[in-house]
DNA sequence: AAGGTGTTGTTACTTTATAACACCCGGGTC
DNA sequence: GACCCGGGTGTTATAAAGTAACAACACCTT
């Protein structure tokens, strides 16, 4: 998906749940969509800064942090950076497969491994709300390089 | 297990590897183990106290640093604090659950779940490292609290 | 107009983590 | 012993990531 039709997915989305897509949590947005991998918040703020001016860091925590809430996009723990969520709008337990050598990050949903982790959760008895996996190591490209 | 069990199975693994497990690094083990929940690398040097004069953080995560590198205690990514491993010594690939409202962390081994990362990520060509799987969510106590 | 709610701007600060350099100690080598 | 070398430690300073608190403003409702 393309940045224009993410944007316009997140538009429409935010429209049908009352959210405002304000023009500066639209502006993040964009920046960690065309980043296309994971981006820092310190680097949003450079790459807002106009002239001499650099926004304070709140103002991109709480662009963050409003994305978060919608879907829009994920945190990667490991990386303390952000990225674009591919599959904004439906509800999914993702997993992220880090490279560590390129910096690339793929979201993948196995179904399997959802199942698998509620079956765990169940007989231990603990309650999940928020899954965080993800997945350090080589991609394809970086695994192939290394031969 | 208890901490001095612990300790001692340290020793006993850092002798068989030629790693020195000197008095600094055990001290700092021995801190991580007692705190039986998830501490912070600052939490740890207030700990390491002594009078007036606390440690500076280099010395604390250099400590870290190694006690991580024999598998002796994992770092738990989304609270940025750090855990004694229930399993040292044994190659495992371990689950937590994370309870956000008492802060207690369980570890756990699923071996479905390992399977099923393996599939997912032999299918994609991603070459793993260092999974990162954490749950966040209420424990059994907290959630049968919550009722 | 008055009040309420939510967004933004701004300052200051906390928490977490690392770079760089000096020092020391132990073991081998000459 | 004198020398070197490597790993561990102490110390200072700094980087990177995140938040508290308050003021200003915009928009909507009454
Ligand atoms: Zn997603
Ligand atoms: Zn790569
Ligand atoms: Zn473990
Ligand atoms: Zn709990």
């Amino acid at each position: 998906m393309n940045t224009r039709a993410a944007l316009q997915h997140a538009e429409r989305l935010c429209k049908q749940r009352q959210a405002r897509l304000t023009p500066q949590r639209r502006r993040v947005l964009q920046l960690v969509i065309e980043a296309d991998k994971p981006i820092g918040a310190y680097e949003l703020l450079e790459q807002m800064r106009d002239g001499e001016r650099r926004p304070a860091p709140p103002t991109v925590y709480r662009a963050l942090d409003f994305l978060l809430e919608q879907g829009l996009i994920h945190r990667i723990e490991s990386l303390h950076a952000f990225i674009g969520c591919a599959h904004a709008g439906t509800r999914h337990t993702s997993q992220f497969l880090v490279c560590t050598d390129c910096g690339q990050v793929e979201e993948v949903c196995t179904a399997d491994l959802g199942k698998t982790l509620q079956q765990e959760v169940q007989r231990s008895g603990f309650l999940p709300s928020r899954p965080v996996i993800e997945l350090l190591g080589l991609c394809q490209d970086c695994n192939k390089r290394t031969y």
